[in-house]
DNA sequence: CAGCACGGCGCG
DNA sequence: ACCGCGCCGTGCTG
């Protein structure tokens, strides 16, 4: 039995998952109230930036219009501005109608057909082909976090006592995996992947005289497949401590020594199938993502690269890690058998779609069920750590120090605490949350691999402390 | 003015 | 044709 009562039964279990989603619930009450300041005057400076850089961009990117194509667009606009890059109609007429770029390519469509797709994955493969293009890429990054980050956060932040914080609403049966979701605003969605996104999360601040504290979970889906697929070369990587990108790599790539991987053309594609294939990574996928990986970089794909590769890649993949494969093999069965997927908490999924007469809706219900069982045991380890966390913070509270949790980022959990106890409750709160799989009457882990977490302690939410 | 579908994109 | 979310602006309709 673990924490709260909580079992691994391996089956579905309606009465254990209401424990386990309850488990966190007053926890998520506080977070809700509690709130997170925000640095309101540093989101002001930070929009305008960006209204500085967007304004340069779309000049540059009007200049890129055919000089007898601008009347048409100003005239179709119907505004004193030529082009509106927000609008993706737009923009397609220019780069597909005007400047004709992509021809002879299959350039792919969007989703309802109505018009060809220039979304980013389709706009860094044409990145070479036109000078209009990367602007275009840097135009959206900062509209993006214009609108929805800088313009959009000081509006709902509220005055406490001098700080401006920010009230999310947890939602805790939104998914269906056993996430929890965020809205109004999603707090979970803060930038952190570029140097303007972390300018964004920069301005998440914690209350004077407070640290926050960030605890997450290392690889924990890879992890949880480790142990449920009991995928003996991963559970031996993990055991040991060493990095699975790099000893995937060796493995397809036949190299002996870890110091003659190399990143780009070995690790980093590693690395995506080890993600990918959670979510039940096609060819066709590993293809776009790597395509997209070398043109972020600014380099040519090489030419060894192409679908059929990227086939045998993931066939190798499978070929070395075959217990996974068999996990993945024996969730679809189940899928077929009973339109029905579990976790190793007993959370369910039904999976109907498998037996669809559309090959891609059947494709996709088998990719949900391979999904499931990992992404849920994900989330039940989270509930279990939060609840763990919960009990430490009680403490410290009950002893007059102000101690909170702030806000769940799937596999991470924000934390604020008296500056001067950061230290000691960042190693309390990651101990609680490395132990949530271990029994507690024995004592013992009920997992093959150990649970890691990384921590940091700051006072601006950033992802390098 | 409100509501909707769509395309697009932020995060884990 | 890569899982799970929520939210933005556009373009259109009632």
């Amino acid at each position: 039995m673990l924490f709260g009562g909580i079992e691994l039964p391996g089956h579905p279990d309606l009465a254990n998952i209401r424990a386990l989603d309850l488990l966190p619930i007053p926890q998520i009450c506080r977070m809700m109230q509690v709130g997170v300041a925000i640095d309101v005057e540093r989101l002001g400076e930070i929009s305008e930036i960006l209204a500085t850089k967007m304004s340069e961009l779309e000049l540059e990117i009007t200049s890129y219009i055919p000089p007898a194509y601008l009347n048409a667009f100003l005239e179709e606009s119907g505004e004193d501005i030529a082009i509106n890059v927000d609008s993706a109609e737009q923009i397609a007429e220019l780069l597909f109608k005007v400047l004709k770029l992509g021809e002879g390519k299959d350039l792919k469509r969007t989703p309802s057909g109505l018009r060809i797709s220039t979304g980013k994955k389709q706009l860094e493969k044409l990145k070479r082909d036109h000078p209009v293009i990367p602007k275009i890429l840097e135009y959206r990054e900062a509209s993006k976090l214009k609108s929805t980050y800088a313009d959009a956060l000081p509006l709902l932040a509220k005055d406490e006592n001098g700080a401006k914080v920010i009230h999310t609403q947890l939602l805790t049966t939104r998914t269906s995996t056993g996430r929890l979701a965020s809205k109004k605003p999603n707090l979970q969605n803060i930038p952190t992947r570029t140097k303007l996104g972390q300018m964004i999360r920069r301005a998440f601040i914690s209350r004077p005289g407070c640290r926050l504290i960030s605890i997450d979970y290392s690889q924990i889906e890879l992890r949880l497949l480790a142990d449920r697929a009991n995928e003996r070369k991963m559970i031996e990587v993990f055991r040991t401590g060493g990095d699975i990108h790099v000893f995937t790599a060796m493995q397809v790539f036949d190299i002996s020594d870890p110091a003659l991987v190399d990143h780009l053309t070995q690790r980093n594609p590693c690395k995506a199938v080890n993600f990918g294939v959670v979510y039940g990574l096609t060819a066709a996928g590993l293809y776009d993502l790597i395509v997209v990986t070398y043109a972020t970089a600014g380099l040519p794909v090489p030419d060894w690269v192409t679908i059929e590769w990227c086939e045998k890649f993931i066939e190798k993949w499978f070929g070395i890690y075959s217990d996974a494969l068999e996990y993945f093999q024996l969730q679809h069965w189940r899928a077929r058998r009973y339109e029905m997927v579990w976790d190793m908490f007993g959370r369910t999924r039904l999976v109907p779609e498998v037996r669809s007469q559309i090959e891609r809706v059947q494709y996709a219900g088998l990719r949900q069920a391979g999904n499931l069982p990992i992404q849920a045991a994900a989330a039940g380890v989270m509930k279990i750590g939060m609840a763990r966390v919960e009990r430490v913070l009680e403490g410290i509270r009950a002893s007059g120090i102000y101690a909170e949790a702030l806000l769940p980022v799937h596999d991470e959990l924000l934390i604020e605490v008296d500056a001067e106890w950061a230290e000691e409750v960042e190693e309390l709160c990651r101990w609680e949350m490395e132990q949530a799989l271990v029994d507690e009457e024995s004592g013992e882990l009920r997992c093959r691999v150990p649970i890691k977490t990384e921590g940091s302690i700051m006072t601006r939410w950033s992802k390098a402390a």
